[in-house]
Order: structure tokens, then sequence, then C-alpha cells
DNA sequence: ATATCCACCTGGCGGC
DNA sequence: TGCCGCCAGGTGGATA
């Protein structure tokens, strides 16, 4: 579920919250989500300061007071909330952070892709380490696209999606990215001209920005952590919309879905080249 | 090194 | 009503 925007939401209201509260006590209701969850348990968190909360790609990083900071992954489903402690658990509730405020901060996770590290600053796990840059920094320009796509064969919407390429672009994005910017999605990336570069830079940066905004995309589950929905749903130009006429060009009979690297991708093959 | 495929999970949906 | 196959926002390991 989520991308860079969503993971950007739920990292600002987290901050909003908990910044400056302190730590009881941690549950782990089920022994993993992608890894195990045995190095959270226990008293290392235990009256710790939550300090700051920042957002890398698609990951949130908590710091604690010390060294400690924990790596937070929404996976697929992951969300959070926070709620009263006598507030009843959920069904996917699976790691609930008690705080001496009487808070509960709970991570629920349905398809249990996400994941929760601990480590100590100046030890980043290498997950943190492969990184490229972010999408919305000056770095990420079209000189950038444009040298790290020769010489590649894969198709540009692959690239984009890459982590260590740009981070934080997954398939709803990468998606309407590359509607706005009239590219082709199976395009081969060393094929693209430096304009179209150029042009892909921008739409993905307008279109990351615009949905941050609104708060993130809901299409099935993503909820903020008061619970509300991501709005950008409503500015989704061609996610999910096969069958349905192209906003753009008018006709429904140019929408197409297809495969690439196992995501379903759509592209109106008038407007796309 | 790079591109592709698949597993990891649960749940919702359409088809029969 | 139920069963079955397919699909879903991500990641990372295996394979050629």
């Amino acid at each position: 579920m989520p991308e860079l925007p969503e993971v950007e939401t739920v990292k600002n209201a987290l901050e909003t919250v908990l910044v400056g509260t302190q730590i009881d006590r941690v549950i782990t209701r089920i022994p993993k989500l992608r890894y195990s969850l045995n190095s959270i348990k226990g008293k290392k968190l235990s009256g710790k300061k939550i300090t700051a909360m920042e957002r890398r790609g698609r990951y949130i990083i908590v710091h604690f007071s010390g060294n400690e900071r924990l790596l937070l992954h929404l996976g697929m489903s992951g969300c959070c909330r926070v709620v009263d402690q006598e507030t009843p658990v959920l069904k996917h509730e699976h790691v609930l952070f008690e705080l001496k405020n009487g808070k509960s901060w709970r991570f629920d996770d349905t398809r249990r892709f996400g994941f929760i590290i601990p480590y100590l600053a100046g030890h980043e796990p290498d997950c943190l380490k492969n990184l490229g840059p972010e999408p919305l920094s000056e770095i990420f320009n079209t000189e950038y696209l444009f040298s790290v796509s020769r010489n590649r064969r894969c198709p540009i919407k692959s690239l984009i999606m890459e982590n260590k390429t740009v981070t934080g672009i997954g398939n709803i994005y990468a998606n309407e990215a590359l509607f706005m910017a009239g590219v082709d999605p199976g395009k081969l990336s060393g094929k693209l001209t430096e304009s179209e570069c150029e042009k892909l830079v921008d739409c993905i940066k307008n279109i990351l920005n615009r949905a941050i905004a609104a708060g993130g995309t809901t299409i099935v589950d993503f909820k903020g952590v008061d619970g509300s929905e991501g709005k950008f749903k409503f500015e989704l130009q061609i996610y999910g919309r096969a069958t349905e006429p192209c906003f753009r060009c008018g006709n429904g009979q140019h929408i197409n879905k297809i495969k690439l690297g196992g995501r379903s991708t759509y592209f109106c093959g008038k407007c796309q080249r």
C-alpha cells in the first residue's frame, strides 16, 4: 500500500503525536512480520523517549533518547494508529508500543510484509545504505536520470521503481508519472532521450508533491494515523482505469493493462510513446 | 552486473 | 452458500 507519499503522511502524523513521549513497554502479538520481532521485545526501549521521526524512501526512522533507533517499513498493508490503551486491539495490530502517557501506538499489518528493525545510531542496516536519492531532492534531476538510464535494457517503469536508482516510487506513482510525462512504461530505459528524462523527472516530482498534499492514495486499506483515507485516489489519471476512457485523448480504446516486472501497468497507447 | 520470477501473507472479488 | 483462482500499494533471494 504505501509508497513515498503515504509513508510521508504517516511519518508526519506520528511525529506530531509521538515526539516527546516515553515508551512504557512494547507488546508483540505474533513472533514475526517479515522478520522476527524478538529483537524489539524486552526492556530495551522501556523508559526511552522518542526524540525525532524521519522518513527515508519508504522507511520511517524513529529516534530515541540515547542511541536507539527503530526502522519501520509498512510493507503492502501496514498502517499505524495512536489510541488510548483501553481501546480494543484489532485483529492485525501486531505490535503495540504502550506509552507512559496512557496512549498506545499500534502497528497494524494484515499481510505482514512490513518490518521493524532496531539498531543503534552509526550502525545503519544495509537496506538503508543501498537506497538511491530521494525523488524530491535536487540530486534527482535530468542529468542523473539520463546518466543512470544509459545502457539499461529494463523498461523505464522498472527502472524508476528500483530503490537503488531512486527511492520511494512504487507502482501507483510510477504509472501516474509516466502517463503525465507521455512516456510508454515499456520503453527501454536506454532509449529515453534527455528531454524525456527531463519531463519524467518533473512529472515524478509533481505527482509525489500533489499526493503528499492529498495525504496519499487509498486503494483498499491505506489509512492515515487518524483513520482518514488518502485523497489522491480522486486525482488518479491512469492507475486502475483499464477499460475506461483516457482523460487526455478521451478514447477508451487506447487504455491498456499489462504486466511489467510482475506489476500491473496501465497506459494509454495513444498518449504514451 | 542485470533482468526476471517467485515467495512471503491475508482478504476481497468474480466466476461457477 | 461455498469453493477456487486471481488480484493487491513491496522487498529480496534465486536463477540464467
